[in-house]
DNA sequence: AATGAATGAGCTTTCATTCAT
DNA sequence: GATGAATGAAAGCTCATTCAT
């Protein structure tokens, strides 16, 4: 990579680091390219080389954040191997939930705007260079390691993911209507039943 | 009522219809209070002394709105009476799907705004002298009938709820990731055991 | 008076005194009729049916508090006589300045506002039926005791208002450039070398 | 200055003009944004590139005319010496006088605005690098070459100035209560004797 | 006489986008 | 590639005034 290049991609992160700073302090609605801009110290039109407007850097720093999200809860499942299949799915919705509790700044931003379009190309594509370990990769692993016990894996997981994150929101923004600690068993719960019926043949116990 | 009351209490409807209209099909951000007021044949100032501002209308809109789909559903359950209390949680929700599919712009302009908290307000208070049949009442006559069966009646519900719309959504407005006839069953059966898990004793079967 | 004209005295004068509130805590600029009319307990309607608009109460009020405040000083002077002329303007000049540093809103209010078309209208009218011993009698008094002995008393009478008015503004509500208690002697001397200008005889020292 | 520079300097310049005219004419409160915006020839928007907002420009304004009013009649001084100190001050107050008489908007403008802070600000400290010659020279020269024959100089200016332009308001602008040639010798008069009062040795009369 | 709902012109301000430099 | 001055449409909101009741 060239010395041009690199300064590019340099110009182009800060947009994007400072974007998110400004998205999810002031809201996406409250925040003006020129904010933008300036903060991230380039002049206005320089905006418009890196991204067609708002809704192009909006769209694209969602994905990048889902991504992180994931890639961090499979990096610590590495760390703590967990026995059964469930058990690992559980692992990873405790640990995102986890983690938007200590950034609930994120959780506001990503689950207003995230929709399963975004979502499936995360899944199915992935962006091309970004991360060699991303979603793709590690959704990939489970489905070879597991998917020929599993009757639809693809609706199972898009329930088990709209139904943590939906259920999950206003628990741990708003303490409604309870706490997210009183309610992580209730999830965990239904994440294992959700499981449960889609296994052809249950978790082995040793 | 006085005849000047009755044409207040007209135009406040006829701003909130043409407001739910415009923000459906542009939706609210591209909506603006002209607009509304232009389409709804007053004056810009006119808006001012029946709404404070565009979130004001738009939350009206949307208690007023997720109220209406409730009713409707409790009033269909009224008339085909089910046996089991599982049967009639499944019965309103499978009315509910089918009264968004039919109205997916309500679906687009509800689940993009409704949050907990608004539909906590509908419960607990219900708007005073709208509807005496309202989703209160409901929901009240609902627990008399079960609510001893049930371990944490507030908890379950909140799941269902959340689950049904947030995993109804992409279905229904993009067929993503299947279609919703398809996704169907797997809800009812998820639901099904949500319920289960909260009942102290099962649905006795005849 | 019958009671109809009484109530129609007291909602005018409700009128002024709220505009007066107003106009000395916001400012006129920001104080709109909808503000005094609902204030003053009376519909937006009924503000027109006693004043032309805006202008004309604001004119009216200036005119009425002016009085006032001469008429407090005249009353002051006539508990405590003062031997010469020159003491009497001086003495009035001194309540004058001491009833201003009492309220400064009022001060503001004025000073932004006064003019001495205003002015002459209060010397040679009066507002008919307000007040019987107004600045009109007082100046009247004035001319037929001392007037013989003055080359232009109207002029004369004229540069003390303009100088104490204008010295007195910034002291009072901004300390600057100095405290009015350390500029009073300043305008003191100023105030007796000017009446020392127009007097044919001096003032006697008995 | 590059040729960019230069341009904004001239659009700054034209919207200052313009806004002095529609000042002038209509009225600060009856002149808006747009009108100055339109009349200078450049887009709403621009407007806020080079103020902030109405008030802002207004104190510019004023403190801009007011300076030029004092250069001009410096110059005219240094161009018709006199003798005495005295002389010297009655020379100006008639050249500032003779020009409000011939430009009676712009007495209308500042009068209204005019506050003591903005004078201070003026004799102060002066717009850096607008004029070498401006108000804040022409007054350190004269304390240097006076200021130790008077009392308190400061109070003395001061109370010259205030009383100059708040007596000759009305006259110039209504001929209220006499002409302001008729009232020219009165007002003389009275700044003689202020001075009089803060000379430690009065004027030598050669 | 009193009301207050309705009006709509008009205000200030923002901001995505363009384009000459 | 980068800049940032300029644009001007469009937004939200206010408020003096009218007039049917």
């Amino acid at each position: 990579m060239g010395r041009v290049d690199e300064k590019k991609l340099q110009k182009r992160n800060s947009l994007l680091q400072t974007a998110f700073e400004l998205f999810t302090t002031k809201g996406v609605v409250n925040t003006s390219i020129s904010d933008i801009a300036d903060r991230a110290g380039v002049a206005k039109g320089t905006f418009y080389l890196y991204f067609k407007d708002k809704i192009d850097i909006k769209n694209k720093l969602i994905g990048h954040k889902t991504e992180k999200l994931f890639e961090k809860a499979v990096e610590a499942l590495e760390k703590e191997p967990q026995k059964t299949f469930t058990d690992k799915v559980i692992f990873v919705v405790n640990n995102i939930i986890d983690q938007l509790v200590e950034n609930q700044a994120l959780l506001l931003f990503i689950s207003k705007n995230l929709s399963w379009g975004i979502f499936k190309n995360l899944i199915y594509s992935g962006e091309k260079g970004t991360s060699e370990q991303g979603i793709a990769a590690a959704f990939e692993k489970i489905i070879s390691e597991e998917g020929d016990n599993l009757e639809s894996p693809e609706i199972m997981f898009y329930m088990i993911c709209e139904f943590v994150s939906s259920v999950s929101y206003s628990p741990i923004l708003y303490k409604e209507p309870v706490l997210i600690d009183d309610l992580k068993p209730h999830i965990f719960r239904t994440v294992r039943n959700i499981i449960a019926q889609y296994q052809k043949v249950p978790d082995k116990t040793e």
